[in-house]
DNA sequence: CTCTTGACCTAGAGTAACTCCAGCTCGGTA
DNA sequence: TACCGAGCTGGAGTTACTCTAGGTCAAGAG
């Protein structure tokens, strides 16, 4: 697969790719013999695991860890389940912070809904 | 009140209500004979609300549309009910990026579940 | 009454995570 | 053979903070 391939795969844009590469947040990518990257399957799976990491906001150092972790070896896999883990918790409580915001703008909303009056905020 | 108690009950930090009133996304904000910033009632409120749009993500671009708006006058109130009702509907993709992503790491977390094996990601 | 401490001020540099651009190469088609 | 699209790199630009340096001011300690 191409670079444009693998985006189109993942969901990240090329340029992100690239940039992920360079940040050591990806296993070893082959190139062809002219140097373009050539992904095989395990890397579709890898960069789209980044994707919804990210998705969710992990934070670019938490990925870094995470490969650097996959890349040491099966004796890490502890950690990674523990960052895995971790993230998870954090989206149960992204999860909170929008039920809330949403009955904050809901009622927001409704404050508009009245014509006529003048409320500043 | 001064901007520390500010901070305090809206959940931004200092820094960030300094920046967000020197990108004008704040109502006037009036200041002591020596120069320091004195919050009103209202002016916690809007910090509040800012507080929770960006906390699920409006960019500041739109944020800065909206107090431009709410500065500007009672008739603006369409476009800036039409705004949180946007975000509102930006805040339900959100949620179901949520739940794909809690499915993804769950299976993910149950793979390292098995001890033992070597898999790669 | 001076000294220190702590909270505040500004301007500006630094950071994270992209995103875009210029200038280049290469492989395939007309 | 000339061109076009896709890829490459290094580096500048952007967003939304975050931190630092250097300074003011008020209030309590000595």
């Amino acid at each position: 697969m191409r670079i444009s391939d693998a985006a189109a795969a993942c969901g990240l844009t090329i340029d992100t790719i690239r940039y992920y590469e360079k940040s050591e947040m990806l296993p070893e990518i082959r190139r062809t013999a002219d140097g373009r990257r050539f992904f095989c399957e395990a890397d579709i799976e890898w960069l789209t695991l980044l994707y919804w990491l990210r998705e969710t906001g992990m934070p670019l150092k938490q990925m870094r860890r995470f490969t650097a972790l996959a890349k040491a070896g099966g004796e890490t896999k502890p950690e990674r389940r523990q960052i895995l883990l971790q993230h998870a918790e954090e989206l149960r409580h992204r999860q909170e912070l929008l039920n809330k915001c949403q009955s904050v703008l809901a009622i927001k909303i409704a404050s508009y809904e009245t014509i006529g009056t003048e409320t500043k905020a």
